[in-house]
DNA sequence: AGCTGTGGCAGGGAGG
DNA sequence: CCTCCCTGCCAC
């Protein structure tokens, strides 16, 4: 089995073809900036499974003469693993079949070999190679511009610094001050090639040094040969999409870039606990940034560098300082999954079925048996979740089965029938098995270099496991299978309801549940640390073996507003928020604050705070004392401004106030950008789109916000705890205190428990610890 | 060009 | 008012 995760056939998006006869290809190449499309003679294959063999091959794999020894060695580099894929289907159906070499489909190559083969050759040298050991270049650009952000395009709007440092700990700045910027890009080449990285890294790097350094490059007429063996650094018009953004692809080759910018998207995917993705924001996070570390905002770079040069200077020394500790921090998992998969290091923040999928294809490669078809259908099931109680309770246990879905697969041995090759099944236990003798492998690892890169490890391994479910209802998986999916939560959820029932009938009260976990107050007779584990181990007991549940954790109270909507007051008084509806980034920042804090109250029952805290922000609130960036509502776009605009035209989508904002203030927003606006006017019930002004934080004398608008979305929030109170006790505690001439009495106001069906409920409490 | 899944909440516009 | 539908964000 070890074969398919580190087997000598596992080199990467690589079929070496042996030719059998001529055929022509279409090449698209880049001239001038557009797509050129030519024919090529080129050659229907069988596959080699082994690059290696064709090193100091790589320079005649272009019109080579179809005679002597060349006659079988031609290189077929797929750009897409979708490529390799389809090419590996053919291979395979027509040496099942046996067809004679004419007969067989040929297709399309789209980069040059020698380019490709270096970009391929990064990851042969990784192999069984540790990430400290890589030699990795940090780079970061300034640039100057007159007028606010800078524009690659205008020739005034020019580099001023190139900050560079590595992972060994060297530093250097290419300063404009005394370099022209042909100069600076040439001395950039110099210290590239000298230096010999293996891995360039940078923040937002795809989208503004990269493409910013090649736009300069042109204006100037230099090249940009900071690749192996002098080769160019390729920007190609095909985009790279990535968590709903586009990207330019950018080849350097015989190195890997790394953008922190999408490694610090993909590690919050499923954390959601950065607060911005900017460089500074995230360095602080991590805990990265220096105590003299130099903040200057973006829109004032060109100023500083005419005030105080030197200023800019140690800033861009700490962006590149910062970059080097972001990438080692979030960069180590991908590493170690380029050793076990068939994608490039620069290119593995990518979507997690073809991940996986790789790995069934290599080994159905290795077998050369022929590969599936994707399966035409949907997915039927899902998790199961339910609301029991509504408001604050307590004490609380969380109790989770330990990968669901996962277990699932393995225990009920669920794979789709369309895997002849079992490999599905094999992968996956031995995944499991690899995870769980690499965390104790960690767990006992003293030295904490090989302790990182342990965890690094496990935690890829466990990116791969997790991907096993979702690839099934994936409708493009070759592998897929729709009713196994549906087996597979169909399952979870008997699971989740055999525990539901113990829970009842041991006499705990549940309040939510959800696909794999369930949050409950325990009986009366298990409260405490130890009985309450001896609860968890009981019910642990009654489910079958295979499936794990666990004592995830205990808290003082829970707050539980609906579905996938609660907050947690844990007994070190931290407090955890959960669910759209109560934390959302697209949400006021003023909002997000109030549902903050009046959750706090609400857990620790303080009624007189609650209602001073409304009172208090509706005042503000009308005296316009809240700071305006307080009162912007962000959103993310997911089409470009045309395709809004002509969906509204065509009357397939309404307006909304995102774009409208943006548009009226000159920009076109391209997906993934975030939009900032706030209302204005001053109509409570105003048509949002029509009242919506674009935040911009670089404005001098911005529009004042729309308060009566602002006070009844306040109004709108606190609406959302009405169900924790009686009707006139909910009015006394969220009604503002303004005219009133004595404050409101909240004398014997407490909150209320119902549940879902909709009667009040009394839960017995304790006051342990 | 490349893309793992379902379930759920809220806001807002359009149209009855 | 209400319902329908779409979008965006989030839990698991």
């Amino acid at each position: 089995m070890d074969s398919i995760l580190f087997g000598k056939n596992s080199e990467p998006g690589v079929i070496a073809v042996y030719q059998a006869g001529e055929s022509a290809v279409k090449v698209v190449k880049r001239v001038e900036g557009r797509n050129v499309t030519e024919r090529r003679k080129f050659f229907p294959f069988f596959f080699l499974s082994d690059p290696l063999l064709l090193r100091g091959f790589e320079k005649q794999f272009w019109n080579v003469p179809l005679s002597g020894e060349n006659y079988y060695r031609h290189l077929c580099i797929f750009r897409r693993w979708g490529d390799m894929r389809a090419a590996m289907r053919i291979v395979s159906d027509n040496l099942n079949a046996r067809k004679e070499p004419s007969e067989i489909e040929y297709i399309y190559v789209k980069l040059d070999p020698v380019h490709q083969f270096l970009m391929q050759t990064g990851i042969t040298l990784f192999k069984e190679m540790e990430f400290k050991d890589l030699r990795r270049m940090q780079l970061d650009i300034e640039t100057y511009s007159r007028s606010g952000f800078s524009n690659a395009s205008r020739p005034e709007d020019r580099l001023i610094l190139i900050s560079l440092s590595d992972s060994s700990g060297w530093e250097y700045m290419i300063d404009g001050r005394r370099r022209s910027e042909a100069e600076m890009i040439l001395d950039l080449v110099d210290i590239v090639r000298d230096k010999d990285p293996d891995v360039i890294e940078g923040h937002n790097i795809y989208n503004f040094d990269f493409p910013y350094l090649m736009r300069r490059c042109e204006i100037n007429d230099v090249k940009l040969r900071i690749g192996r063996e002098m080769t160019e650094t390729r920007m190609s018009a095909p985009r790279l999409s990535y968590a709903d953004q586009d990207f330019l692809n950018i080849d350097v080759p015989g190195r890997h870039i790394i953008d922190t910018y999408l490694l610090a998207q993909s590690y919050d995917y499923s954390r959601r606990e950065l607060e911005s993705y900017g460089l500074k924001s995230i360095a602080k996070h991590f805990g990265f940034a220096s105590a003299d570390r130099v903040y200057i905002d973006g829109s004032r770079i060109s100023e500083t560098w005419r005030t105080n040069p030197d200023l800019l200077v140690r800033y861009a020394f700490d962006d590149v300082r910062e970059t080097r500790m972001v990438a080692e921090h979030l960069s180590q998992t991908n590493f170690y999954l380029a050793q076990m998969l068939p994608y490039n290091y620069g290119q593995m923040p990518r979507g997690s079925a073809a991940k996986i999928e790789s790995l069934f294809v290599r080994e159905y490669l290795r077998k050369k048996h022929s590969v599936p078809r994707p399966q035409a259908g949907r997915q039927t099931s899902g998790g199961y979740t339910d609301v029991f109680l509504r408001g604050v309770v307590g004490p609380i246990i969380h109790a989770d089965v330990e990968s669901l879905y996962p277990s699932i697969m393995i225990t009920y041995n669920i794979s789709p029938p369309s895997d002849s090759l079992s490999v599905f099944q094999k992968t996956l236990k031995h995944l499991t098995k690899l995870r769980l003798s690499t965390k104790k492998q960690m767990r006992e690892e003293t030295d904490p270099l090989r302790k990182s890169m342990l965890d690094a490890m496990q935690s890829s391994l466990k990116i791969l496991i997790n991907s096993f479910y979702g690839y099934l209802g994936y409708s493009r998986g070759i592998f897929n299978d729709f009713a196994a999916a549906d087996t597979v939560t169909e399952t979870g959820q008997k699971i989740l309801r055999q525990m539901i029932a113990g829970i009842t009938e041991t006499g705990g009260a549940l309040v939510e549940v959800d696909t794999d976990g369930l949050y409950f107050v325990p009986p009366t007779d298990s409260r405490g640390e130890d009985a309450e584990k001896n609860f968890v181990a009981r019910l642990a007991r009654t489910l079958p073996s295979g499936i794990n549940l666990s004592l995830d954790g205990r808290y003082a109270k829970m707050l539980s507003y609906k579905k996938k909507n609660y907050a947690l007051l844990g007994y070190d008084g931290r407090m955890k928020i959960r669910g759209s509806a109560l934390i959302s980034r697209s949400m006021e920042r003023f909002a997000r604050e109030f549902i903050h804090e009046s959750t706090a109250l609400m857990l620790r029952g303080d009624i007189e705070g609650l209602h001073r805290l409304f009172t208090d922000y509706s005042q503000k609130i009308l005296d316009r004392a809240i700071p305006l960036e307080k009162m912007v509502r962000t959103e993310a776009v997911r089409e470009t401004a045309d395709e809004y605009l002509t969906a509204v035209a065509a009357n397939r989508r309404n307006r909304t106030a995102t774009f409208e904002a943006a548009i009226n203030a000159g920009l076109s927003p391209r997906p993934g950008d975030r939009v900032s606006y706030y209302i204005v006017g001053n109509d409570p019930n105003p048509r949002t789109f029509m009242n919506a002004v674009l935040f911009d934080e670089r404005e001098e004398s911005p529009q004042e916000y729309n308060a009566q608008y602002y006070v009844r979305k306040l109004g709108e929030y606190a609406e959302r705890f009405s169900e924790f109170f009686d009707p006139e006790d909910f009015r006394k505690v969220f009604s503002s205190d303004e005219g009133a001439l004595f404050t409101t009495s909240l004398d014997g106001i407490t909150m209320k428990v119902t549940e879902a069906g909709g009667s009040d409920v009394k839960i017995e409490e304790d006051d342990e610890e």
